[in-house]
DNA sequence: GTCTATAGGTGGATAGAC
DNA sequence: GTCTATCCACCTATAGAC
């Protein structure tokens, strides 16, 4: 007979993230960063257990099973980055959002950058199979990229294009340059990389050649 | 006693890469095969032996062990893309030159994907705790880019600029052109994704805006 | 150079006591 | 809701026969 006492128990839109600072909260920190560090098969149970001295079925009171804890990370992960975007649409004009779309996604890239590296650099990216809920959250994201290249497009600033073709090549160097950054070959502090990543924009909007 | 015939007894430089149909490089590709699609913890050698049918202690005659395994795939990677690299050189101009190296860049990511997936989508790209000679030539690859950037500073092709710096927001754009396409989330086969790499090129290089 | 047998370890997940 | 005890699968790597 199943115990009925269990978190996944309760109404499914419950929310948890309130009481973040108990237990609950701490599995989920503390497996971000051994899966981060390790990957999917490199998180186990029992790493997260003796990291925050507890025993290993503990954990399972709080998550049914590995996958849904880590289902758990990116689906908060990608939410969070959605909050960050949101942001951008205090802008007064399209040109001014634009920017402010490429401000929102390097401060979530160096403000969270725990949850930025499950989204743009995990495995290969948003979760390859992550649950249906979290990739379409994740193209939703995109797709508010999308919006701001098409105001910009339809106000004069930007070059006349196909909104997506150009919102593709905005995000694939947002996503390069974070790659870089991340990987920690390069020898750049924060600060430094943020002046490289605006230069690297204006290049980028103003073009390499004369 | 140690075993003398073993394959790491020879001498160290003995080129084994020539006959990669027998055992040797069948375990090779294997590794490769399951080591991108699970990442190292996932890659076990009683997989890589199930799957071409030998005993998995077969292996150990012919790599130390597991962390071998990766390091020589890595080191094969990094080789091979300096091959692609090199073949820019044939360019007869500055600007020639330096449009070859993204054309091997591009040929190397879709005519290796497996090659270029290990040193620029991995874990954090590069395999962040590869051996240091393979680290090496990593970025000795960047600096081919570099140089060949430096050239295009020098005859007016590409706007002054810091040539390193410049190489950087080259070197991100086609790390997120690539990373966009191997994530597979974009319905692009390999023909769309040429041509839209050559659109975002030449947006970079003559800018987005007006 | 490949095998079988085996040591020694880690892991996911459950049952049932408290 | 946390624990201990436990099952069973899977892992790396070695020893020694052939």
């Amino acid at each position: 007979m199943p115990n009925r006492n269990r978190r996944f128990d309760r109404p499914r839109n419950f929310v948890y993230t309130v009481n973040m600072s108990q237990l609950q909260g701490r599995i989920l920190s503390c497996a971000l960063d051994l899966y981060l560090e390790k990957g999917i098969h490199g998180l186990s149970m029992r790493q997260i257990a003796a990291k925050l001295d507890i025993s290993a079925t503990a954990i399972y009171r709080h998550y049914r099973n590995k996958q849904e804890l880590v289902d758990t990370i990116v689906a908060e992960a990608v939410k969070i980055f959605a909050g960050y975007l949101f942001s951008a649409l205090s802008g007064q004009t399209a040109e001014e959002r634009f920017r402010m779309c490429n401000q929102a996604y390097l401060d979530f890239a160096l403000g969270q950058e725990k949850y930025y590296e499950v989204i743009f650099l995990e495995p290969h990216g948003q979760g390859a199979d992550a649950p249906e809920e979290s990739q379409q959250k994740g193209l939703a994201n995109f797709q508010f990229l999308v919006d701001r290249v098409q105001e910009c497009v339809d106000s004069g600033y930007l070059r006349k294009a196909n909104p997506r073709s150009l919102a593709l090549s905005i995000w694939a160097h947002n996503l390069g340059l974070m790659a870089l950054f991340f990987s920690g070959k390069w020898a750049m502090d924060e600060a430094a990389f943020r002046k490289f990543y605006w230069e690297s924009q204006e290049r980028f909007l103003h073009g390499l050649c004369d």
